[in-house]
RNA sequence: GCUCGUGUAGUGUAGUUCGGUCCAUCAUGACGGACUCUCGAUCCGUCGACCCGGGUUCAAAUCCCGGCACGAGCACCA
């Protein structure tokens, strides 16, 4: 045998029999995502958000990845809202048409099916009426501290072994609203004995009498998400959940569900939590109580991840998409650092923005000498396309930042200048040498505007002096030698820009 | 405590299914340089990683066993 030869006479062995099966090919990096399986029978995925506030950056994967996936397939997308819950995160009215406005911006369509939970409410009684005449649920009426009791001594509770009928019964009071929150629960019957506690007869009906904030006081009963998800999947017949892996029990709660209805369970995908690197976690109730009391102007305030915020910068949707489809599903977790997502923006923007001349603490110049009466400069160093600006300079006087100042420098595009005395003068139009350039703005041809900047947890609004070009808005421009900005209001009476990034 | 999951350069990823094609991919970053009338863009180069310990094997990022670290679930939230 070959036993005491090394790899390396292995391998040439193996290459004298079939040299293929050793050749050496330089490694490629999978692109885009993992292919999906068992497509073959159609593919249907799903967001579904809850619409207690506007879309953030983290939802933003969930829209991308999902409808990437059903392009890819040619498959179909449902956006539903998980507005079942009307106590701890009850929905807000506005977010929903929010929520479908981000999602278009994003992916640049509407979903094939939109569905409110609360809607279907029918359904969801129907089913869990269902469970419980079949038998595989029933009406708890512990507390939770006492089912959590039998849940870690894995014994069942009184109300484990009552009749259809009893259920049926109960269950007839829960939704007439005879019971208080509180009062009672259904459970799914599973298995107390199951290894892990999350399984063991989980619930999926409470009481909430407070009015949901879209439908009001219609329902006394509502379904917890493990069951009108698990519910509402089967009826739109998606074939694949991509969800966080803070829900793989919840795929085994679902599980154990389908069983009992008999249904296949979709296959499902996990990713890991992502959060920004330096940033604090932000919750969608954190922000709307930071909003509530007045800490943070709205829910496109710069400070906040909503997507609302990130369009007001000027984030490209296209940057967004590639960041996370780049990123693909991995369950690790991940710390991103705003960098990496400002990159691939810039890739996608730089080509396109025009330039623009802005100074914060400017300081007025004269200066003598030989000048054209006008100058014509490009919005783009590279891409003429993008056009270009006549400038006037009748006044021979310029505003440059206070500390560009020195005792020669360039004003870009335009001059060389040196200092004589107590003035300045030009000394060529040529480039001589290479002294800095500096930007500049031409007093015949200037306004003043905001803008709008976000520091840590501080918001900053600098007033500035801007060349005054025909700035469109909703335009990212890029200040020469600052970095891009967003065009927020440009008119005669105000003009303010929101900071994008370098 | 029980259950589940994840560990590849500073960061994020490819490769792990089925061991050899891997002295490990790509991007970002840092550093250096070229170019450029922006501190932008572009181009070139350099740096830098398989969580640890055993085992199996001619051969382990990949398989097995045991650790460790981190995260999540065990809600009448989603």
């Amino acid at each position: 045998m070959i036993v005491e030869d090394g790899p390396v006479v292995v391998r040439q062995r193996i290459e004298s029999i079939d040299p293929s099966a050793v050749k050496r090919t330089r490694q490629e990096k999978r692109k885009g995502l993992k292919p999906l399986d068992d497509t073959d029978r159609g593919v249907i995925l799903r967001f579904a958000p809850n619409p207690n506030g506007p879309l953030s950056l983290g939802h933003s994967r969930g829209v991308v990845i999902n409808h990437q996936y059903a392009k890819m397939y040619n498959g179909k997308m449902v956006l539903r809202y998980d507005d079942t819950d009307t106590v701890v995160k009850p929905p807000l009215v506005e977010a929903y048409d929010w929520i479908a406005e981000d999602y278009q911006w994003l992916t640049g369509s509407k979903p094939d099916v939109v569905i409110r939970a609360s809607e279907r409410m029918p359904q969801y009684l129907k089913f869990g009426e269902e469970m419980l005449s079949k038998g595989f649920g029933y009406v708890c009426e512990c507390t939770s501290d006492e089912f959590k009791d039998y849940r870690i001594s894995m014994t069942s509770c009184p109300h484990r072994s009552r009749s259809v009928d009893e259920n049926l019964t109960q269950w007839e009071k829960m939704v007439q609203g005879t019971m208080k929150p509180g009062d009672a629960v259904v459970r799914v019957l599973t298995d107390m004995t199951l290894p892990n506690p999350a399984l063991r007869d989980w619930p999926a009906w409470r009481i909430q009498h407070k009015p949901h904030p879209v439908i009001g006081v219609r329902y006394r009963v509502w379904p917890l998400l493990d069951f009108q998800s698990a519910i509402e999947d089967h009826l739109q017949g998606i074939s694949h959940i991509v969800r966080g892996k803070d829900l793989m029990d919840s795929t085994r709660k679902q599980m154990l569900l389908y069983e009992h209805f008999g249904w296949v369970y979709p296959h499902t995908l996990y990713w890991g939590r992502v959060s920004i690197h330096g940033h604090g976690s932000f919750s969608t109730s954190n922000m709307r109580e930071g909003i509530e009391s007045e800490i943070y102007n709205g829910w496109d305030d710069v400070r906040l991840p909503t997507i609302k915020s990130l369009r007001r910068k000027g984030y490209s949707a296209e940057a967004i998409t590639s960041f996370w489809i780049e990123m693909g599903i991995t369950q690790k977790d991940v710390a991103i650092p705003l960098d990496s997502i400002n990159a691939v923006n810039s890739r996608i923007i730089d080509p396109t923005s025009r330039r623009i001349s802005l100074v914060v603490n400017p300081v007025n110049i004269e200066v003598i000498g030989e000048l054209p009466g006008s100058v014509h400069i490009p919005y783009h160093p590279d891409r003429h396309s993008v056009g270009h600006r006549e400038i006037p300079l009748s006044s021979k006087s310029f505003l440059v930042e206070e500390s560009d100042l020195s005792k020669k420098f360039r004003l870009k595009d335009l001059a060389d200048v040196e200092k004589t005395g107590d003035g300045f003068a030009f000394t060529s139009d040529e480039r001589t040498d290479d002294r800095p350039i500096i930007h500049w703005i031409s007093c015949d041809l200037q306004t003043t505007c905001d803008l709008v900047r976000s520091e840590g947890e501080e918001v900053f609004i600098e007033h500035c002096v801007i060349e005054d070009a025909d700035l469109i808005v909703g335009e990212v421009v890029q200040l020469e030698r600052k970095g891009f900005v967003r065009v927020e209001e440009w008119s005669e009476e105000r003009r303010t820009l929101v900071w994008l990034h370098r």
